[in-house]
DNA sequence: CTGTCGTTTTAAGTACACTTAAATTTTTAT
DNA sequence: ATAAAAATTTAAGTGTACTTAAAACGACAG
């Protein structure tokens, strides 16, 4: 009954959940392939497959859901991928464009018992190093309040980033060559709004961010 | 040229690699076969596939070999694996059977760059904690000399042990309960050789080992 | 209300990693 | 040397994860 799953089921499965947690994205099979870079019909493949196992819920041209099974299985994927990024990050030095790389393959082939010695050896970290929370062994994750992307944030405000969720190389780049990282504080200067650009400063410096990267850098306002 | 290697293949390759190193067993598809626990249809089937790729030497009914190209990769493949294993060991104190268990995953999903850090990370060891040697980045396997079995060891002499290359839970148990392991001194005492058992003594102890336990411990005669 | 555009689904086909069963070859035992 | 036993190969078939191409559908613009 409890066959394995495979990777590119689990991948599957993780998408659909980032994007339910996502308002920009939606869950249909085009957008899961598109993520994945799939054509449309292997995800509606996939979907009627995952759907027999009773895993995603698929109704044609509908939305696709995972079950409560399904966001199980997500869970624990996105759990290991997280834990290898912190284990990685703390361990090796490596920066946040590759632990991402790297966690995503080793978090298809990590046994719960390997993860569970990774999160205690760290101290049971609630959040990775791109500011991401941890799902918990019992596949709960803390909702997250408050913080916004900077490309909505208030002008004239003191921020601190809470998270980095972008996840191509020139992004990292751009963070780490500027000190952008999760826990930092700035001020959002001012927002040019008609050509979408968000105008901060940090460390005595003042950076013109367009919405490739403010879209990207989430904040929460400090008191 | 270059295109991915399977999973299958890796693993395909490796045990012709270790069958190759090992003159108790043979290189056809058969032994393979039952080493991986497929049918010997699949292995013949991969055997035709990767000599397509030029990766093993295959003509019917003979043993397989592998090409150079064929032993760069199981090599690399054996690196991983071993690097894992002192890694897994030294970092959370697993066991010989959980940290073998782990790297037989965790070696094919490793990038080199990732298997570089780990290595340079542990002071780049030459052996992992079974006794096995590390290939080098460049695909040399030290070759090892000297050591054999316990179970055609001389009797009254006294032993290091080398190598314990068992690989199922109970030998580890019972290397752990008696503290054998790689470095450990014992003396061989006498060779029931028609009982084809082996009566050795460690830390004021006397222990009879039948074969399934002493073809799997090595050691060398000690000056 | 309808036509069109973009998306989704279906259909047909490929590659891989297997399986079982039958045919063939090699090995071994007498 | 030869026949039986053991192993290997071939053949046919399965499930997964894709592909391209064609058909079906839905959203919405006029």
């Amino acid at each position: 009954m409890l066959n394995k799953i495979s990777i590119s089921a689990e991948n599957f499965m993780k998408i659909i959940f980032m994007h339910e947690q996502n308002d920009s994205y939606d869950t249909k099979p085009g957008s899961i392939a598109k993520a994945l870079g799939i054509t449309n019909a292997a995800a509606t493949d996939m979907a009627r497959n995952l759907s027999d196992k009773k895993l995603v819920r698929y109704e044609k041209y509908r939305q696709l859901e995972l079950t409560p099974e399904g966001k199980k299985l997500a869970l624990k994927v996105i759990r290991k991928h997280r834990l290898w990024e912190t284990f990685l990050y703390r361990t090796f030095q490596m920066s946040l464009h590759e632990i991402h790389r790297e966690a995503e393959m080793l978090e298809h082939q990590t046994t719960e018992f390997l993860a569970e010695k990774i999160s205690s050896y760290l101290g049971d970290p609630e959040v990775d190093p791109h500011g991401d929370p941890i799902p918990s062994v019992d596949g709960e994750l803390e909702v997250e309040i408050g913080h916004i992307p900077l490309s909505i944030a208030e002008p004239e405000t003191n921020y601190v980033i809470t998270r980095l969720i972008g996840s191509d190389r020139e992004f990292f780049d751009f963070c780490n060559r500027n000190d952008i990282n999760v826990g930092a504080r700035l001020t959002v200067e001012k927002q040019y709004t008609d050509h979408r650009m968000t105008e901060i400063s940090l460390n005595q410096t003042r950076l013109l961010l367009n919405t490739d990267f403010s879209d990207f850098i989430y904040a929460e306002p400090l008191p």
